[in-house]
DNA sequence: CCGCTCCGGATAGCGATACTATCTGCTATC
DNA sequence: GATAGCAGATAGTATCGCTATCCGGAGCGG
């Protein structure tokens, strides 16, 4: 296959796969002579993937790039493949180290204990946990995080059946390709279905603005404040 | 309170600020004379606010300008400015509409009907559950969707404790802000938990790397496939 | 062997984003 | 009245993710 022939199949134009090849998103092709080059079934795959995280995972191309180069160092386990697309993936949450973040940084320590996880602090998810505390804390809506515990609940079930999903991968590589899609569409995932039950849950609660209310009575059970039906 | 000030105490760059006041992320301060203001409390906590959306949940200062903008607006209700944000905040898909995507479609239909909830098809959260459904499915972890109950039935969780929270605040000003914090920050936290719970329960299945395994013999009971020790 | 197209590789340019720097004309203050 | 600071406008910068062009060579029908 030539490189004309990869493009018409994957969608991505020639320019933009000669600077995939030049950024190391993916492997030169087969050199058959000085200036010939042949891509197979692998390439295409590749450069699939390369779309999906980068359109629908929402990537940076350096992101991908670490992401796929960790995936393809041999002898890695899935353990150290998982931990490092988490740290390609995400940025440097750069917030002054204040006082509310070392209260945060409490809290979190406080939480990754309760709940027995065997975490790095030094992650970039730890850091990130304590850098949305901390910020939720100078905003003035610190209370929000008290529900701390119903997210852990949550995302401890998600994950649970995230590693039940790559265990059940009979081949290796592919077993690896499962741990960058799952992080990495699992993240877009997560956030589309909580945007959806937010719709759902704010219809539910507050009515979707036609006016016939057909929501009986089951309203408001969680919360213990008036509120006057939300302006 | 002058711009100087307020950069001193909000850590933004005069430069910064103007160019936040250009871009309509920040009201203008009050005009005392041709070329005086002044500014108050208000617009260090909206500088703050900025800074926590760009910083911390990622977004574009288009993104934040479309948000700040939803929420400012007058008599507007909970319900619509949580779903004006969500678009704000989310790109489109961009993914051709081919089989692969019809075939998704009628899977989120289908979750959403299980599950009872009331959400328009139309919106970039739907889109990009379906985009998300339709590109594993091209990359041949089609299987790995099959747990998508479990991840609508944790969003759930997620968004009624987000609701709860919203409800419980009597000033409507802080309310919508705290729509706004709890969309975009809660973003940030789901992904970093996630990524944490990801960690733990790797190395509670996998070991931690160091040989003395003293996960005691708990592994394994969701995965109905061989597995030895994953590489 | 000619002419045409396509190839790989290299270099340069482009549009968007998020600032950053500079300039102008004014003003508050010591 | 010298100095500093201000608002507003304009221009410049660095990075990102491509996109366009050029080059010398290769393949291939005639």
């Amino acid at each position: 296959m030539r490189i004309k022939e990869l493009s018409s199949r994957s969608g991505v134009s020639v320019p933009t796969i000669k600077y995939y090849l030049r950024e190391g998103l993916l492997p030169a092709g087969e050199l058959v002579s000085k200036n010939q080059a042949n891509y197979d079934g692998a390439h295409l795959r590749r450069l699939r993937l390369i779309r999906a995280l980068v359109d629908v995972g929402g990537l940076t191309i350096a992101a991908v790039r670490d992401v796929l180069a960790a995936a393809d160092a041999p002898g890695e386990t899935v353990r150290k493949i998982l931990y490092t697309a988490q740290e390609s993936i995400s940025g440097e949450p750069e917030l002054p180290r204040d006082e509310a973040w070392a209260e945060a940084e409490r809290k979190v320590a406080d939480l990754v204990e309760r709940r027995g996880w065997q975490v790095k602090p030094e992650s970039k998810a730890w850091q990130t946990v304590v850098a949305v505390l901390a910020s939720a804390r100078q905003l003035e809506h610190g209370v929000w995080t008290h529900k701390l515990d119903v997210y852990a609940d949550a995302c401890e079930r998600i994950a649970t059946a995230d590693l039940d999903y790559v265990a059940g991968i009979a081949d290796v590589d592919a077993m690896l390709e499962g741990v960058v899609v799952g992080t990495v569409l699992g993240d877009t995932l997560v956030t589309a279905l909580r945007r959806l039950a937010h719709q759902s849950e704010s219809v539910r609660r507050l009515g979707d603005g036609t006016q016939d209310d057909d929501t009986q009575g089951d309203d408001t059970q969680g919360n213990d404040t008036h509120h006057e039906d939300a302006r």
